[in-house]
DNA sequence: TCCATAATGTAGGCGCTGTCTACTTTGAAT
DNA sequence: ATTCAAAGTAGACAGCGCCTACATTATGGA
């Protein structure tokens, strides 16, 4: 067994290689700056080495968006657990807050996840991702509904409108005009995550 | 002057029926779909006459971006106009389903709005529809607030909200995993859009 | 331990794309 | 009528995704 060969024939975890760089170059340049041979001339692959591990360039974004959404997952799950409350509305509002830091810091990657190649030939993996997180979502969101939040809607529709705010909003601000063209401070961003988080689930 | 000739060397108005051609295919077949080579063999023009009218492909997806915010603008306006009535919250209301049911009318044109390549190279045009839409928000988001919705919250951040909802909405239902995967019926459609319009500006 | 076989990587080519440059045709203003 | 800019054409270039044929390596059963 060689350890660190400078030219190995197989590179080991080329897939995992290629799933890191592809993350890097989006976060820097954007999504649309993506090729499969830049990456594989990155890694220092031939350029059709990619196709063994990726069906086609669909199937990487796929793959790279079925990360991001279990890192949103993560992150509001986690935005819940240290709130070390177990209110359901202060979980939730937490959660949005979550959200939307963790869009507005990944601000590429979260893009990426509504785009529309990445839609279009979704993967069974990606689908249990989204899925997972609007399981996630939607139970959070019960739990409110059952302490008397919006009881006469259907929860379908709480859910989604629950959900639509963090993300519309992060949308909203990463547009060409948004509020964060002239970005604001750390302090003021968290201000107005806060305030628009509060008017989906008001605390109280 | 020649009528109707069959070949005639220049197109007559030719960045219009590119315009429209691009409309259609990316209604059609989607945005990925879309190719400046393609339009023009669909024109019968050489695959250089685009460039005479747009400095790169960008440029037009910025020229189409703001034809679709032109769009959603007047469906907003239209919306609040056939109320008939002069009630801010009704008016608003309106105003928010107008602009789902706009959306998900037209779901590709609708996410081009929001396409990286959109976003990154926006021309003045596009940026002036869009303040456009953002303006006429702010203003029916301002008398709601003075009728009395949300006084304390600064109006930013109420027009961010009030704006996020439907955008946000609709994203999330047109995602692969999207409650209009299994499409609903018209009628089914239209329900969910007032509910959830109504929990962002609830009559009454 | 050998070796068949699958997994992984390489090399080259195909057709497509966006964009550039040089040239041609046309319309309109002087 | 002449001039000149606008509009369209033709060809080239590099980059892309993807395909096929081939080379190398890893691995598990005999």
């Amino acid at each position: 067994m060689r350890l660190k060969q400078e030219k190995a024939y197989h590179h080991g975890n080329l897939r995992a290689g290629i799933l890191q760089r592809a993350a890097e170059v989006i976060a820097a340049e954007g999504i649309e700056a993506l090729s499969l041979r830049g990456i594989a001339r990155d890694l220092g692959v031939s350029h059709s080495a990619p196709n063994r591990h990726f069906k086609n360039k669909a199937a990487l974004l796929s793959a790279l968006a079925a990360t991001g959404w279990l890192q949103v997952r993560d992150a509001t799950l986690n935005a819940a657990e240290e709130t070390g409350n177990d209110d359901p509305l202060v979980r939730l509002n937490a959660m949005g807050r979550g959200y939307m830091r963790w869009a507005l810091q990944h601000r590429s990657l979260f893009r990426s996840l509504h785009h529309p190649d990445v839609n279009r030939f979704a993967t069974d993996e990606l689908k249990d991702a989204i899925s997972g997180f609007a399981e996630t979502v939607r139970e959070a969101v019960k739990k409110t509904q059952e302490a008397g939040r919006h009881p006469d809607v259907p929860l379908d529709v709480l859910s989604l409108f629950t959900n639509a705010v963090p993300m519309g909003a992060t949308t909203v601000l990463l547009e060409p005009l948004g509020e964060s063209s002239m970005n604001l401070s750390p302090e003021d961003e968290e201000a107005l995550i806060e305030q628009v988080i509060n008017l989906v689930v008001p605390l109280k």
